[in-house]
DNA sequence: TTATAATGTGAGCCATTACTCAGATAACAA
DNA sequence: TTGTTATCTGAGTAATGGCTCACATTATAA
């Protein structure tokens, strides 16, 4: 499925004005993605959008796919930010807050730059850009963690197979919903916080009945 | 984000020969599709691998789009198929054997074909294309039916919102474990529908505890 | 000031792409 | 058989894409 592309070096801006020639690329590359799609993002139309040459380009990217990822890193170390900002607060926390804490700070990645989010993460599956992959890994881990302290509390014995339905669910749905934005029947963000804490708070803690 | 390109009709396949080309023009399709990667996929390469000429395949489909719209409108069929075959078991049933049935509904139309069905749905979001949409609007439609004839029954009063959450978080659960297949930590089947069962089941028949 | 490094430019090369068309071949119908 | 329609062919076209390179301009440091 992949074309892994040899990711040769470029130099790094030193010059603040070389910055604002990279920054300007980057801003550029995100806006195609965003409002004009995938197959519109080429190398010339950045250059053009940005308002720099196609050479300028060339000098901090090796190739197009470096592009999509060097925005999907910055993405990603974002929404890590924001996640292990929060990471702390969970550990210890009773589970009711925990997961308050865990859902809404999924929104919030989410919320970090919607669209963008949701083509990178496209591209980052056709790809198999491996940053995403990090992303969920990472949040699969650390609320196995959580899970772990909690191990008594909770009637799911695989803790990893838990975590693994609790975060892609969660993605999902927000992912979902975000989509769903601009619809008519676009989800309230405080309606899917409820229901998804529900939704958690069950699976975690009661048995199943019947 | 999206090209609606135009669908200028081309006339269908009359003779058993012209079917078996249109056959081979989508079979050559899927197979870049799943084995080379989307931007692998060419006019050109499609034919060149279904083993006819370009002229050929420029016959009865209008233009690359209604290739992969094409492959899609019939996947989606399969899995509508299989999903309304199960409809009927799930009115009237129990919680218990509906909730069976319906993740193994979803299991079952995931493996109809996997990796096709992950590039297409990659496809389908980034092309816009609506069929995807229309499987994913029925099968909330399903459920939400479903559930409505159970609401006495059932802790979460939005119907629709739960079946939104359901239908999103049971896809991307299943989803993720069949891009992980040929992972080490590949996760087995059998243990995913156990816990997506409990998943669902106590979403809708317990109480938020604490 | 002047040498050197950093940055910027864009014409243009070469490969690839989507798609057309004029003509060959095969099936069919009378 | 013969005219007609369906099918197939693939060289060719116009456009676009990724990317390089030889050169111009600007900043920095001695």
């Amino acid at each position: 499925m992949t074309t892994t592309t040899p990711r040769k070096p470029r130099k790094a801006p030193r010059q603040a004005r070389a910055k604002a020639t990279v920054e300007a690329i980057l801003e550029a590359t995100a806006h195609i993605l965003v409002d004009e799609g995938v197959e519109r993002l080429s190398t010339n139309r950045v250059a053009q959008v940005a308002g720099v040459s196609i050479g300028s380009l060339y000098q901090y990217f090796p190739n197009k796919e470096a592009l999509v990822l060097a925005l999907l890193e910055r993405h990603v170390s974002k929404m890590l930010g924001l996640l292990s900002k929060h990471a702390t607060e969970l550990i210890g926390a009773p589970m009711e807050d925990a997961v308050t804490s865990y859902v809404r700070v999924v929104l919030e990645t989410h919320q970090i730059a919607p669209r963008l989010h949701h083509v990178l993460t496209l591209q980052a599956i056709d790809l198999d850009l491996s940053a995403l992959a990090d992303w969920e890994a990472q949040a699969r881990k650390m609320v196995q963690g959580y899970l772990e302290t909690r191990r008594d509390d909770i009637v799911p014995d695989d803790l990893e197979m838990a975590a693994f339905v609790l975060v892609h669910s969660v993605e999902a749905v927000v992912h979902r919903a975000i989509i769903k934005e601009d619809d008519v029947a676009a989800i309230p963000w405080d309606r899917l916080e409820k229901e998804l804490k529900a939704l958690i708070l069950r699976y975690l803690l009661s048995e199943t009945p019947g």
